[in-house]
DNA sequence: ACCTTTATTGGTCATGGGACCAATAACATG
DNA sequence: CATGTTATTGGTCCCATGACCAATAAAGGT
């Protein structure tokens, strides 16, 4: 003969709820991994109860893999989405996938990986979203192709080669120390090159000119080649 | 006033109780995973009481990380124990590497790549086992640039972009739908002819001679070229 | 205004795992 | 043979987690 649901109940409509919690999830399973998504949390980071989160997702792997969804959803657009020349454009994307700020999208696909084994859903969210990284970056070697600034005959095994390069220097994430070896540092840019037939070093010097904020500020100095490349966040639309 | 370890006890000598436990422990980190060595799973597996294995491993955590040092180390010797040429051994290697039945090693290696992030012991464990293939594979490849098999100058950085390109291809352990795509498929033996300056195929015609048992059966046909590499299993001592 | 739906709560239950401990018996050593 | 060490047991405690459920109140439709 007692309450339940008797205080502050903000009832808010279904999809806005469901996105709320995905949103929480997701920023759990960017931050601090797939496994800390757990119910009694992302409830408390809503200010909500456990039970509420049971009721949109009736069984937690459902949620962790929506939250892996919407995690690397997200994160694409940082490394894919810019415009410019596709030259320019897949400097910028091996430029930021080896750089230090990605540190937490290599450890979520690392964490996906392993966690596909025990996690059907999320094996197929994980699969879903390869694909998708897969055509994109296929279409954007076939475009790069086409204005000649590739060489590679087949884009899709292009992109399968540098989408590999790609796990394999993420598979270091969660090494203490650093690894500072060049071979290691530049592994994705020099892989790209090999698989589109370009020379050495033409992304890094795609990328300076292009380059993500930090590493601007350790190579500052040319102000001639890059012309032909440079306007990436202006061409928007 | 009760009775406790009364019945059998069969007690053996420490060292001989610790290597049982780590064995244990390796077999089921390769088979089921590392999350799933707990203390009641490995005392049962070893007819013994979970508080044996606290007794050994006070934390747990250690235990783990032991237990994938031992699994690592075992599985290497199946990867670059073998003898012969240079470019034969490198062959088998690549080949194993891309094998299904190194599947298990795979997982094994993702499962402690993701795990290492919450466990430091684990970590620690990881990057010396790692340090030992950079050095072991160093060392291989050094032998062959010296007898001329591959043509790179580095072979220390060979050996880093093999290494990675190993992750990455073991990234894809646990997707539920195989690739077929050849770029996926010898994508290792591709970086490594990339890295080593070998032409394209080279490995692959060597690991035709050497092969794996299973991979035989696919391709027996061919009984020329193959004179000069295949004395491998032969030269031991 | 009524009535159906359902978003939300509070609470319980079972599971499984790690750490810890006292008692005991097997062994080694003198 | 006596004695001390320790391998081994059985048991407890505590914690985190997912699933489940009945009760309630907020919306929405008619």
């Amino acid at each position: 003969m007692m309450s339940s649901a008797q205080s502050g109940a903000r009832r808010k409509p279904p999809a806005q709820r469901r996105a709320e919690i995905t949103g929480a999830a997701a920023e759990i399973a960017l931050a601090e991994g797939l496994e800390r998504i757990t119910l009694r949390l992302v409830a408390s980071r809503l200010d909500v109860r456990p039970g509420l989160i049971s009721h949109y997702f009736p069984a937690v792997d459902d949620l962790i893999a929506a939250a892996f969804a919407e995690a690397v959803a997200g994160e694409r657009a940082r490394l894919l989405g810019p415009t410019g020349s596709p030259l320019g454009r897949l400097a910028h994307f091996t430029a930021t996938v080896q750089d230090a700020d990605a540190r937490d999208l290599s450890r979520l696909w690392l964490n996906a990986r392993h966690l596909s084994r025990f996690n059907d859903a999320l094996a197929a969210s994980l699969e879903a979203q390869e694909a998708i990284d897969r055509d994109e970056l296929t279409a954007l070697i076939a475009a790069g192709i086409a204005t000649g600034d590739f060489a590679a005959q087949d884009p899709a095994a292009a992109a399968v080669r540098i989408l590999i390069a790609v796990d394999g220097f993420g598979a270091y994430a969660n090494d203490r120390e650093v690894f500072e070896e060049p071979a290691f540092t530049s592994f994705v840019a020099d892989v790209a090159e090999w698989a589109l037939g370009l020379e050495s070093g033409a992304l890094a010097e795609a990328s300076a000119a292009t380059g993500p904020g930090r590493s601007r500020l350790t190579a500052p100095d040319h102000g001639d080649f890059d012309a032909g490349i440079a306007q990436t966040a202006s061409a928007r639309s």
